[in-house]
RNA sequence: GCCGGGGUGGCGGAAUUGGUAGACGCAAGGGACUUAAAAUCCCUCGGUUACUAAAGUGACCGUGCCGGUUCGAUUCCGGCCCUCGGCACCA
């Protein structure tokens, strides 16, 4: 049987193409990642994806396809292209599917990624498999628990604004204390006595509140279906952002990242990468910087301190609200008061913050019975309790200004507390009792002391300033950003590799007793105690240390999003067992020079990410400090009813189904032919036709090229064919460069139209043999990134070339002098109105152009009997005559 | 409420720096081929309207709305409206 496809109704027979040239390509090693020292890199990465079970719908191939049309793309310029693939394997959805079909989850990951990169293959994504990773593998996992280690062994020197080793603190603490040290609210100063005279296990409790990674008591969430805690940023509205369960308020022992040591670096930092400005936006928003004064207020349980981002309003405090964690609250509650605060204690106590925020709007507090002492104007204010302030942001306690403060406003109302104007605006006089909202925006100040008449631009400036030199309070950043809590009460992650002993604290597990091996058992699902199931398992749990202390280790495990904070790193020399990532290598290949997923991941994978990046960059892993310096995110693709593609739904479209039936190269043409990249998208069942037909024509171009005839061939018609060839390759090179996938596929369709209109049946008119050629070579070069196998079979079976695959060509560069033309079109205006087209030479002058303009009869129409005013002529594009 | 995108034919969308709005494709209508259908090929295709026997030739309107800058605005500026996404008691 001939491996030489046949023509089938004027169709192609895409189904042998695919299967003749995959095999082909595979050994030819065309996707190898290039090495050649003399190249230019490109590291081009799609976001390494969760496999499940359900596999790749047409939704994942907008993603993949782009990107290797790129890879494709740059391996043609003469670059060392890096396009890898991988699998963020470990975390809660293969584990719960596991669980429902009593597998073991690394035998459903094998099962999912098997077929994941089958559906990749099938699409023809030119990844370098040699380089394949999977975060659930000892191999891999073994370095993100060296990371978290690293990351344990280190604090943030803000005096530097950089991580050190923890090492070098301890030495500062041995020699001066805490002297130079700035320290979390909450820790104690210490002497350098008093540092030596603390136990092993009272020093490692006290670098906790140093480390980079620690162990904290804390309110954490809790998802009470996925039986584990979750970070901040997998909690939307409320509820676990896979299950969709309420979130609960625990308070648990957790581990933790510093991310908020890096709050003010990822933020500037983002200034410094080209990424999408929603994506920024959003990370902008979630660190949520604030810059402001911490001012302390004088009660009976000590200073109170405050933070404000308006200092300027401080003589309009009438009151002061704790959040019901504050530490004061039972000191300030008086007796009369005690039993009222706590039965709200206890009631706030109940619920997480994130929850607590997310429902309520009403307002609700009591009165502790104390008083604070404003410190600008010495006024004896009442302080109450109320859950709206939140004891995770600033200092858990604020100044209330219900003239100037929506919130305030709201509680000053319902519980009949004093309100005072101390910001007059320009456009109004504002009276209290008339006030219905607060006013929160421009003005003069009044009632202010001295400060009366400051106006609003400066006042914030003046008045933390003041505050600075008479010693009332401070200059202050906050950030809406807490630490990234990274324990899971789960089995399927990387086991945190520390060890618990009653004698010496928290043991690290020493580099060398990598990986802490997650043990292979036949049952592993969550609990409802809050502990991992991993505790139940006593050789897991039980060690003896080196020195024979006895230890218990760790229980918990990562949350995936450590596993996916380095993985860009690894590809780069993913097979070493001697380090995390070879240094000669990373420094070539990173940062990435192309980073494509979804938006979804804006605030979770993209931001730990640049963080790890950051820590590692701090401790002299990585040179530099942004991992990604381009991002785009794919546009959804929606199904044909409007709705995104699920299983639920039924409508989910695969790859698969539409390879059997349109073939690979037209779903990858439609995927980029559907709109913009970017752009959310509607996968329609005709708009794929358009791309079938135009693959079609050029086939049918293809296949007959042998034996048709060339009839009259002219000069005119030879330049014209030449000039769009070139045109094209011109448009083709920039759309891609550019994302423009879909306007490059129009361009390819326009050549293939001017083939089309060249052709009679069995004839080629005005154009020679060789030219012809010239133009479907040209057409299949460029359309080879797109549809790699019509392509492959053009250039190879029809054009002859049997020297090697078309995708191993260098790319084809315009030449200018053929986009050249004699005569052009100008466009003729009367007072902007197109009115006549005139054709002249290319060398036209300005005059006669515009004498060609004004002697048109249609423009003579139009200015009879009207005085010409002027008359503007842009070269080679239009003349405008203006009259009035 | 705040932040970030978008609003262009029946539909998806084009329009490198302000310079012929609607490329390319889908759908639709007409025609050719065919016993027929599919496929294929050719033509028409923003709206209103005038002239003409007709092929055709014009005019006016038109890129969410109002205004501005300009010889000229889908593009720039100001003010609105709608819509999608994100955040939302962060003091």
């Amino acid at each position: 049987m001939s491996t030489k496809p046949e023509a089938i109704d004027g169709r192609y027979d895409f189904k042998t193409l695919e299967a003749k040239w995959r095999p082909l390509w595979e050994k030819l090693g065309l996707y190898q990642t290039g090495n050649d020292p003399n190249k230019p890199k490109k590291y081009i990465l799609d976001f390494f994806p969760y496999p499940s079970g359900e596999g790749l719908s047409v939704g994942h191939c907008r993603n993949y396809v782009p990107t290797d049309v790129i890879s494709r793309y740059y391996r043609s310029r003469g670059f060392n292209v890096m396009h890898p693939m991988g699998w963020d394997a470990f975390g809660l959805p293969t584990e719960n599917a596991a669980i429902k079909l009593k597998a073991k989850p690394a035998e459903l990951t094998a099962k999912f990624t098997a077929n994941y990169k089958r559906q990749m293959s099938l699409i023809a994504a030119s990844y370098d498999w040699s380089r394949e990773i999977n975060s659930s593998t000892p191999e891999y996992y073994r370095w993100t628990q060296w990371i978290f280690l690293q990351l344990y062994h280190s604090w943030y020197d803000q005096r530097k604004n950089r991580a050190r080793p923890i090492a070098e603190l301890e030495k500062e603490l041995a020699a001066t204390g805490t002297k130079n040290i700035s320290l979390p609210s909450g820790v104690q100063a210490l002497t350098p006595q008093e540092w030596q005279a603390l136990s092993i296990k009272q020093k490692k409790d006290f670098l906790s509140n140093f480390r980079l990674a620690y162990r904290a008591a804390s309110a954490v969430n809790w998802d009470p279906v996925e039986k584990t805690v979750l970070a901040n940023e997998e909690v939307v509205d409320g509820r676990g952002w896979r299950s969709g369960a309420l979130v609960e308020r625990k308070v648990l022992q957790q581990w933790f990242f510093r991310i908020t040591a890096y709050a003010d670096r990822l933020e500037k930092d983002l200034d410094t990468i080209d990424w999408p400005e929603s994506i920024k936006a959003m990370q902008r928003n979630w660190i949520g910087r604030s810059e402001g004064a911490e001012v302390d207020f004088k009660t009976e349980a000590g200073n109170l301190r405050v933070f404000t981002t308006r200092p300027d309003t401080l003589w309009g405090a009438t009151f002061m609200v704790l959040s019901p964690e504050h530490p004061f609250v039972a000191q300030l509650t008086t007796s009369a008061q005690r039993a009222q605060v706590e039965q709200y204690v206890a009631a706030a106590k109940a619920q997480s913050e994130i929850a607590r925020a997310a429902e309520e709007r009403e307002k609700t507090g009591v009165f502790t019975g104390s008083y604070a002492i404003n410190p600008v104007n010495d006024e004896k204010i009442p302080i109450w309790i109320a859950d709206y302030v939140l004891m995770g942001y600033g200092t858990g306690a604020i100044m209330a200004v219900p003239a100037h403060d929506e919130r305030d406003f709201a509680f000053a109302r319902k519980f009949n507390l004093p309100i005072r104007v101390v910001i007059q605006p320009k456009e109004q006089k504002l009276l209290v009792d008339e006030m219905t909202e607060a006013w929160p925006h421009d003005g003069v100040m009044i009632n202010s002391g001295h400060f009366d008449g400051t106006p609003a631009d400066e006042a914030v400036n003046k008045v933390t300033a003041w505050l600075e030199q008479t010693g009332k309070g401070v200059r202050r950043v906050n950030y809406k950003m807490r630490d990234w809590l990274i324990s899971r009460q789960r089995y399927w992650g990387t086991p945190i590799p520390i060890v618990h002993t009653d004698t010496l604290g928290e043991v690290p597990v020493a580099t060398e007793q990598l990986p802490v091996v997650l043990p292979d058992v036949p049952n592993y699902e969550p609990t409802d105690t809050g502990e991992s199931p991993l505790a139940l398992i006593d050789e897991f749990v039980n060690i003896t240390l080196p020195d024979g202390t006895q230890g218990r280790r760790e229980t918990d495990t990562m949350g995936t999003f450590a596993c996916s904070s380095w993985y860009f790193l690894r590809f780069a020399s993913p097979r070493t067992d001697k380090v995390a990532f070879e240094n000669d290598q990373v420094n070539y290949w990173l940062p990435v020079d192309l980073y494509v997923g979804g938006a979804e991941h804006a605030v979770m994978h993209l931001l730990y990410a640049r963080f790890w990046t950051k820590a590692l960059h701090d401790l002299g892993y990585v040179p530099f400090v942004e991992p990604f310096t381009v991002l785009r995110n794919q546009g959804m693709l929606l199904s044909y009813d409007n709705q995104k593609m699920s299983k639920s739904r039924g409508n989910v479209i695969t790859p698969d189904a539409v390879a059997e039936a349109q073939g690979v190269d037209a779903l990858r043409a439609y995927i980029l032919f559907l709109g913009p990249f970017d752009a959310e998208s509607k996968w329609e069942e005709t708009g794929i036709k358009g791309v079938s037909r135009f693959l079609n024509r050029y086939w049918v171009v293809a296949q007959e090229f042998a034996s048709v005839k060339f009839v009259e061939p002219s000069d005119e018609r030879e330049r014209a064919f030449k000039r769009i060839m070139h045109a094209t390759i011109k448009r083709v090179t920039h759309d891609i460069e550019n994302f423009q996938f879909n306007t490059a596929i129009a361009a390819l369709m326009e050549f293939m139209n001017f083939f089309y209109e060249c052709r009679r049946e069995q004839e080629v008119v005005g154009v020679s043999q060789a030219m012809w050629r010239e133009g479907l070579e040209a057409f299949t070069r460029l359309l080879a990134p797109i549809c790699p196998f019509i392509a492959e079979e053009v250039w190879q079976e029809v054009l002859g070339h049997k020297g090697g695959s078309v995708h191993q060509q260098t790319w084809l560069s315009y030449d200018e002098s053929a986009l050249a033309v004699d005569e052009i079109t100008i466009v003729v205006q009367v007072n902007g109105k197109l009115r006549d087209n005139l054709t002249v030479s290319i060398n036209a002058g300005e005059d006669s152009i515009k004498q060609l303009a004004l002697a048109s009869e249609k423009v003579q129409k139009f200015i009879a009997g009207k005085a010409v005013k002027k008359v503007i002529v842009v070269p080679k594009k239009l003349v405008n005559v203006v009259v009035g």
